[in-house]
DNA sequence: TTTTAATTGATAATAATTACAAAAAATTAT
DNA sequence: ATAATTTTTTGTAATTATTATCAATTAAAA
């Protein structure tokens, strides 16, 4: 292991428990376990996908933390809830409102860098107020291009 | 009723029939009922709203068939199937891309006009393309505002 | 008509998510 | 520290949207 791997771990560690704390939300061992999955992560994983990869590190895991912690974030405005893909939601650690890409071959979803101004939140549109916003883009990625030649 | 109605809703519904057998498929009752409660409908019914809609007037209409219905017809382009709603999906018959404002309070979408310009579909979004894209907006609807003093 | 291929309808199967209540852990007060 | 209170976690049952299946029906073609 690097010198100061642990280091590291440790200061993001500990930034997500202060970060927990400024919410008024307990710093658990399973809630820190799946901010620190979150963080950084750009694979837009389901909350299966987040219990799958906690469980063997973390066995007395359970599935309902995973969604109860993920909803709690959600409302805290820390993570977003993507309605991208209409079997399951997908999360993602970066609030900022930008776009996303669902391969509709492989099931990837793929953050965009928007070429369109970004939309202020909260944002008047008329009559309506809205308080957050997504981009939600459909396609085949260029991975899926390539080997299927479609 | 007004000396025409029948005349009127008699030609959408060969406008529809028409549709169906231009995109390879069987113009059957039960498309045709579909289609016909669809055209021009703005309230984004998910698939069991539909069906509750037509069961009085068509008793024999089965859940699968509105299912199998809009999902054809949103593969032939000639419906949006919206992802807005992370507990069911919705269904617009206008395919142009614009945007749809979920209400967190009542659960009405609504049809918004997006103040920036369209993306073109296909879109080349640096090595991505996208076939098709959707905005969603979220927040409380200008009725439940005034209602619940939000 | 008769043939055919597509579609429908009923229901079973699947799968994501929520609801719930008891147990555990964390916090606060004594 | 200990007890009391509150929050969180867990395991599981319940709910619900959607898909799969397949025999029966029906629209369109021959």
């Amino acid at each position: 292991m690097a010198a100061d791997t642990k280091n590291v771990s440790e200061k993001k560690r500990m930034a997500i428990s202060e970060k927990l704390n400024r919410l008024g939300l307990k710093a658990t061992p399973q809630r820190l376990a799946i901010l620190e999955l979150l963080d950084g992560n750009t694979s837009h994983p389901s909350a299966e996908e987040i219990y799958q990869r906690l469980k063997p590190v973390y066995p007395s895991l359970s599935l309902a933390t995973v969604y109860g912690t993920v909803e709690t974030l959600a409302k805290a405005g820390e993570l977003q809830e993507l309605n991208i893909d209409p079997v399951r939601k997908r999360f993602d650690p970066n609030p900022q409102p930008h776009g996303h890409f669902l391969c509709q071959d492989c099931g990837k979803v793929y953050d965009i860098e928007l070429d369109f101004p970004k939309l202020d939140v909260p944002q008047e549109l008329g009559e309506f107020l809205a308080e957050s916003y997504s981009v939600n883009l459909y396609g085949i990625c260029p991975g899926c291009r390539k080997k299927g030649r479609k």
